[in-house]
DNA sequence: CTAATATAGCTTCCTCGGAAGATATATGCT
DNA sequence: AGCATATATCTTCCGAGGAAGCTATATTAG
């Protein structure tokens, strides 16, 4: 009952490797376990709306720039955290379905400029509506209480990262 | 300062969108990013012995089970949050380096037993002791009472989706 | 005992993302 | 202006995992 995953494996730890201070992993495996969890549900939503994890990133982040709805492939790929490789790819995708547009950008020969089309805007904000309404049905598992107090140790360890 | 990327992220949203109640991804964004980050420091040292995140988590299962190291293929993708294909493959290729061997199950016919080599329990000792020193490194840049409170917040919200 | 079903592992095909390099354009130095 | 370097994007190739289906063995119902 009072023991989970994480803490049978840092049982055995102890058992196999007592030399070895095994703390940390009640931290950081949790965190990637429950992350790992909560991707996995997010999913399900995207999932409804034709979209994987990437493409979902996308649209809400052009939708979130707000009128126009225009980025650049490189501010997205720094955005959502992958490589400007990946981030062709996920356009291509979109692209294909119709729910951005890809053109030259005036400003610099090199750029390109990705936006939403009126279709791609209008897919996201149902999709956005739904993965909101998912992520507080998660989040609601925590009393107010503690997701404040989570909000902010995360936001504190993250800030190490991030600068 | 006191604005980090998710918080830019909350108040575009709340500018776009204020029909829609966005503080969940103060907790679950912020998760997301600092578990990207954490991973990604991770594999550091898994690269440093040759592994990838997947044969290092198999190497380990495999190790803190005790004499004499050994797992069927499936307990592994279940302990490790995979599907048995990708077991399947991962297992290819940690035989392939000679790091663990397969042979039929003596009590189940269709069964497999995969257990550690002596190369590979010599490295997964080498890479696990580095491999905690790491994560050591990565959680003292939180405070110890900020580690502990964080580790019980996981530790709750974790049990609601491990049973 | 036989037939039906369940289970364990593997195979095939597909999608996705990373790494490295190619191309085109921009910028800075002289 | 001219050349070197930096930047933005795209391309190619590869590695890893998921989904679905296959095969062999085990278990259960009749």
């Amino acid at each position: 009952m009072t023991e989970d995953h994480v803490a049978r494996i840092q049982q055995e730890w102890a058992r196999e490797r007592p030399d070895v201070d095994v703390t940390p992993q009640g931290v950081i495996g949790r965190l990637h376990r429950l992350s790992a969890h909560l991707t996995e549900q997010l999913c399900v939503v995207y999932r409804r709306f034709g979209l994987g994890e990437g493409e979902f990133d996308v649209l809400a982040t052009l939708r979130r720039a707000g009128e126009p709805y225009e980025r650049a492939p490189g501010e997205l790929a720094a955005f959502t955290m992958v490589t400007t490789g990946a981030m062709t790819k996920r356009i291509d995708r979109l692209e294909r379905d119709g729910l951005v547009t890809r053109r030259p950008s005036a400003r610099d020969g090199r750029g390109r400029v990705v936006a939403l089309t009126p279709a791609g805007r209008e897919l996201i904000d149902r999709a956005f509506t739904e993965h909101m309404r998912n992520e507080r049905r998660l989040l609601d598992e925590l009393s107010p209480e503690d997701a404040a107090a989570l909000e902010a140790l995360l936001t504190r360890w993250l800030a190490r990262f991030e600068r």
